[in-house]
DNA sequence: CTGAAAGCGCTTACAG
DNA sequence: CTGAAAGCGCTTACAG
């Protein structure tokens, strides 16, 4: 920087300032001067000095639940993108559903000097609100935030996708419709469970299934209640993780999606379009959520409604 | 640390010493009492200010070809708990199979800092070796490099990966096996198709099927062969998103997996142990790789041999 | 509109 | 074994 303002033959405080196109004026001449000066020597500022003077890295930290599962992924993606927009780096962690792994890679952020955190929490995770607040960085969960957790969280409207779910199933004709949720339900899929529950009619715990959000345990679920002559004519399910593992399950076990079992996804990840069969779902506006959450982490005092999750109709609801 | 230093009653230096462990010995008294007044004011180092003076971020930058794909995020989960366990934070960037993308991101990751950069690169990109050199930042490609890359290139034994593909299908007794590659085939999906092509017999052409890397191409490809009856009785797929897609397809198209198609897919990730039917595989050692390539960045030296990929044995193939 | 200079929070030669 | 001090490359009040 010293030699380009040399060259320039002015200060280091002007080469600052029209690197940074302010925050003071600089004449068009000297402008031109420094910005040749600059090519000519291939000067790059340095940003971690930037950083160290204004207390301000230009890097947001993505910390997720659970970074295999490819909800996480494609909703890591989405912010990326948003981030990449804004000119900021993103620093990226998986927390593994551990609350441990998640607390120490919010204190590596932070010393890290993150400008902002995003986070993808998970069933159980603590409030991180007061570690980012001690250090002065805004923060932001999306999709899922620990209960009663002070930060803001960006979720879709789910209790309206499950509500679509239940109405299409009804128009294929069935009454019954069974519901798989995850073995602790809070947040977003316990809204979406409880959004069915109440269209479900009398005795909604009959129909009610519970496993871990993982295609394996969906898979062997699936597989039990086929032994057991026991698999409900439509269903349901929370996750996208889960709707794959009872499609390979009932693969297995030979029986026919949707003739024997009709299936609703309530994720709607972009694997779901390329399943055999296709599957039905209510695709998740990851998308408008990721950007509603990098829109408020710059700016708390954005709004917007919660974004819907519209149906998205392919086979293996029976259309 | 001024502060840290006072309670202690010794001086920066000092501080600096115990908190970093060197590079010069400190007395056990005078460290435990260093140690407690960090303790007491809850002082955490400024990594922003080492790192302008140390000349290292302890951060590393990972470029994907395309995030979105399962491959590259289950190979960047490696990468990023390799480095974790190095205790380096990562910088993600996705450049969506763009050359333009990826030089970009290189950039402001060398003015970033970061220690070294990571790069999942793809077919056509262009090598960013002159670029890294420049800033003295070592580099390493996994999975994929340039085609005359100056930087080491870490990837799985694909050749041997082929021929286990090629030799357990003819074990359930198929002569002609159709492979499925990408649409220029570069790099290690090119080695696959290559291995497969020695062992085809007189008239690979013939065998020899094309598409993108993507769920919807092989869907499409797999349903225009069944409308033109011209559906192999056995395939190999480069990848696992063609397999997906091609499942997906085959099902739409009421062609019986394995029955009237035995499948084999070359990746494995995770995915493949959950679709309708499970897939056959070859495994990707993607975990060795991730640890391969993360200690050959620290170290140049570092030597070990390509891992092969296991072949994994599920439905598709008609066992 | 511009310059000289302090200071961000560290690390590390230098001197003892 | 320890301390006083320079300096990493910037930004920005202060003074003109």
């Amino acid at each position: 920087m010293a030699d380009v303002a040399r060259r320039a033959g002015t200060s280091t405080a002007v080469v600052s300032y029209v690197m940074n196109d302010g925050p003071r004026a600089v004449a068009a001449a000297t402008r031109e001067r420094v910005l040749a000066a600059a090519a000519e020597l291939g000067y790059r500022p340095n940003r971690i000095a930037r950083a160290l003077r204004s207390r301000t890295t230009g890097v947001v930290g993505l910390i997720l639940a659970d970074s295999p599962n490819p909800y996480f992924g494609d909703l890591a993606r989405h912010v990326e993108r948003a981030l990449d927009e804004r000119d900021r780096l993103v620093l990226i962690g998986n927390a593994g559903y551990s609350a441990e792994r998640q607390r120490r890679l919010v204190d590596r952020f932070l010393a890290a000097q993150v400008d902002a955190l995003v986070i993808v929490s998970a069933d159980g995770g603590e409030d991180v609100t007061p570690q980012a607040e001690a250090a002065g960085v805004p923060i932001v969960y999306v999709h899922h935030g620990p209960d009663g957790g002070r930060a803001p969280l960006v979720e879709a409207d789910n209790q309206h996708a499950a509500q679509e779910a239940v109405e299409h199933l009804r128009g294929h004709g069935h009454a019954r419709i069974a519901f798989l949720s995850g073995t602790h339900d809070g947040g977003p899929v316990g809204r979406r469970r409880a959004a069915w529950q109440a269209l479900a009619g009398d005795d909604p715990d009959a129909l009610l299934l519970r496993c871990a959000y993982t295609r394996a345990d969906a898979d062997v679920l699936i597989r039990r209640l086929a032994d057991d002559d026991a698999v409900p004519r439509a269903l349901i399910t929370a996750t996208d993780e889960q709707a794959i593992g009872i499609l390979s399950g009932a693969w297995a076990s030979g029986i026919a999606v949707p003739d024997e079992l009709a299936l609703i996804s309530l994720d709607g990840t972009p694997e779901s379009a390329h399943t055999a069969p296709a599957l039905t779902v209510t695709r998740q506006p990851l998308r408008a959520m990721a950007e509603h959450a990098v829109e408020l982490v710059f700016d708390p005092a954005f709004h917007a409604p919660a974004a819907r999750a519209p149906l998205v109709v392919r086979r293996s609801c029976g259309c």
